[in-house]
DNA sequence: CTGAAAGCGCTAACAG
DNA sequence: CTGTTAGCGCTTTCAG
C-alpha cells in the first residue's frame, strides 16, 4: 500500500520520457520540465547537460500529458461551417485560413480544424466547451453564428468578419475590414465620373460582408443625392454575379454604374454585359470589391478594393493568443483597404 | 504514505469528471469509461444511469486524459508545405483538404493542421513522430517529400498525389487520379480532330501531377507517330499559362493543337491566343485538365478532364483511418477521373 | 459484468 | 536553484 520503490518501473523502451531525460542528464524530473519550459531558474550546467540528454536521446514532450498536467492543451481550433462546399472554394476565406496557420505556426499552439455539422451543432459545441483547446477562432459565414457568439462568454473566442448579434451580449471580438467605408469610398469614384444611374450587385444578405458592402453603396448615393433602388443580390459566385446582372438590365437599361461586391461575380456580370454589346467603362462604369485575378484580369482591369485576407487572419490568431493569455484586446480591430484605380469606373 | 481516503478529493466545482458521473450514477469510474468507449460489457441498467448522469451534468471526457492513458490521440496531422501561399489559394488542394476534412468530422479523430516550416523541418518532425498524432495526411506540393516517405515507416501516413521517391524504401500509400492515362487520353482527341502539330503547357517539374500528365501527352503523341517536342511549363496560375503560349508560339506558329495541364493555365494562353487572333477551335484544337470555372466559363468551353478532388481527400482519410486501426490498405489507389468533351479540340 | 488499483508523462506547489 | 510529493482525468489489467 506503501508508494515506495518507483524504481523498477518502465524499462527503457519506447519514446524517452521525461524521467529518461532526467536520469541521463543526472537531475530530477522538475528540473528537465524547467529547461524544456524555458524557466529562468536553472543553472547553466544544469541546463547544458540536460539539452545535451534531451538531444541524445531525441525526446519530445508529450503533448497529451503536459496539457493534463497544465490544464491548457496549446490548441485553438478553426471553427467552419460544415456548408464547407463553397467555403473551401472561396479563396477570401482559404487566404483567411493560411494568415492565422502561419501565424499560429510561429507560436507553440497547435490548429485543430473544427467543421462544424449542421445536423449536430452540439457536437462541435461540447468540444469546444471540453477544454479540448483553449480558445477558437470562428469564421462566420452564415448569420448563424449565435450560439458561438454565446460561447465567447466561456472560453476566448475571436471571430473573422463581424458577426451577426441576436441578443444584448457583450460585443464579441472581431476582425473585419471596414467593408461599409470601403463600399461608399469606391461606390463615389463612380459618382464623380460622373454616373447617375447607379446600380449594385450585392453579397447575401446572410453575411455581414454583404451587408455592410450594401450598406457603403446606399452611403455613397444618399451623400449625393441618388437613388440606391437598383440593388439585385448574388452569392458571391460568378454565376450569381451574371444572374444579377441580367435582372438588374431588365429592371432598367439605362445603368450607367454599378458596384459589385465582389470581383468573382463582377467576371459574371462582365459576360453579360459583353454579351449585350455593352463595354466598360465608355457605357457603364463598373467598379468591385477583391483584388484577386478576376479583378485584375478582366476586360478592363477593375477599380476595385483591396483587403488583405491573410492580415485578417494573422491578427485573428494574434488575438485569440493575446485574449487566452489573460490580455484585454480590442473588440473590434479594422484591417486597412486600399482603393485600387484602374479607371473601369 | 498509503493511497487511502481519496473521498476528500476535489470538490465538485470545475467541469465535471469522469468521477463525478461514476459518483451520480453510482457506479465505478471503470464502468463510466467503459460506457464512454462503448464496451457491450455493461448492463442495460448501469448504462442508462451513466448516460442518465452524463447527460443531466453535461460531461465530457477530457481527451488529454484519455490520450495519455490510452497512448492514442485520436488526432491526424494535415501536413501543408509552408510555401502556402500558392497552395491555399490553389482550389485543387483546398478542395482535397475539404474532402479529408469531412471525412474525419464523421469520425472521432481530430484533424491538426500542420504547417510544415522550411526554416525548421525538425519542428514539424518532432511534432510527427513525438506521438501528438495517430497518423498524418500529407498533400505533396513539391517534390521535398523526402523526409515524409522516410516517416511514412514510423507513423501511418497516407499521401494525396503521387509522392516522388528518393531511395528504395517501400512504395509509401497514396491516393491520386491517373494523371498520365487521363493526359494521354484527352490529347488523343486532339489527335482524332486531325490535330497534327501539338504543344503542351506543361505543370511544374518539381510536381508529380505535373510530370506524369506531360507523361500522359508524350505517350498519346507517340502512339500516334506524332513529335511531342513542343513543351513548355508553366506553374499552374493563369499568368504563368499566358506567358508559356507566348513562348510556344514564339518557337512554332504552325501549332493547330494544345493540352494545357490546368484550367487555370489554359484561361492564361487563351487570352494571348485571343490577342493574336487566334480562336478556337477553329485555328488551334485546346484541351485541358480539371473542370473549374475557368474550363466551363472559358470561351469557347473547354474539353477537360475532371477530377473528384474531395474524393480524393475522402479517400485519404479513410485509408488513414484503416492503417491507424492496424488494417492492410492499398499502396496505391486511384481515383477515377471523366473525360468532359466540350469540343474545343 | 463490475470495482480496485496502478499508472500514462508531465507540471506545480512546497520545502530545502 | 533543485528535488520531493501529489496529482491532472482517464484507461486498463486483474480479481472478484
Amino acid at each position: 500500500m506503501t508508494t515506495e520503490a518507483p524504481e523498477s518501473r518502465s524499462a527503457p523502451a519506447g519514446t524517452p520520457t521525461l524521467e529518461t531525460v532526467a536520469a541521463l542528464a543526472g537531475v530530477s524530473r522538475s528540473t528537465v520540465s524547467r529547461v524544456i519550459n524555458g524557466s529562468p531558474k536553472v543553472t547553466p550546467e544544469a541546463l547544458a547537460a540536460v539539452n545535451k540528454a534531451i538531444e541524445q536521446l531525441g525526446y519530445v514532450p508529450n503533448l497529451a500529458a503536459r496539457s493534463l498536467a497544465s490544464r491548457r492543451t496549446q490548441a485553438i481550433a478553426l471553427v467552419i461551417p460544415e456548408n464547407t462546399a463553397r467555403f473551401f472554394a472561396d479563396p477570401y476565406f482559404a487566404t483567411v485560413i493560411q494568415g492565422a496557420a502561419m501565424k499560429l505556426a510561429e507560436t507553440d499552439y497547435t490548429l485543430t480544424l473544427l467543421i462544424a455539422s449542421e445536423t449536430d451543432p452540439e457536437k462541435s459545441r461540447r468540444y469546444l466547451q471540453g477544454g479540448n483547446v483553449d480558445g477558437a477562432l470562428i469564421l462566420s459565414h452564415h448569420s448563424d453564428d449565435r450560439s458561438y457568439v454565446a460561447l465567447s462568454r466561456k472560453l476566448p473566442v475571436v471571430f473573422g468578419g463581424r458577426p451577426e448579434r441576436h441578443d444584448d451580449g457583450p460585443v464579441p471580438v472581431y476582425v473585419d475590414v471596414d467593408n461599409t467605408a470601403a463600399a461608399a469610398e469606391v461606390t463615389s469614384l463612380l459618382i464623380s465620373s460622373g454616373r447617375r444611374r447607379i446600380a449594385t450587385i450585392a453579397g447575401p444578405t446572410d453575411m455581414t460582408a454583404g451587408l455592410d458592402r450594401l450598406a457603403g453603396f446606399a452611403q455613397a448615393l444618399d451623400a449625393a443625392g441618388l437613388s440606391a433602388d437598383l440593388v439585385e443580390h448574388g452569392d458571391f459566385s460568378p454565376e450569381s454575379g451574371a444572374a444579377a446582372m441580367d435582372r438588374l438590365l431588365e429592371r432598367d437599361e439605362s445603368i450607367d454604374g454599378l458596384f459589385v461586391a465582389s470581383a468573382q461575380m463582377a467576371d459574371g456580370a462582365l459576360s453579360v454585359l459583353r454579351a449585350r454589346g455593352l463595354s466598360v467603362p465608355k457605357d457603364l462604369g463598373l467598379v468591385t470589391f477583391d483584388d484577386d485575378y478576376f479583378a485584375q484580369r478582366a476586360t478592363p482591369p477593375l477599380t476595385t478594393v483591396d483587403q488583405d485576407e491573410a492580415a485578417v487572419g494573422r491578427k485573428m490568431s494574434e488575438l485569440l493568443i493575446r485574449l487566452i493569455e489573460g490580455e484585454e484586446v480590442p473588440r473590434v480591430t479594422m484591417m486597412p483597404t486600399r482603393l485600387i484605380d484602374r479607371r473601369s469606373q
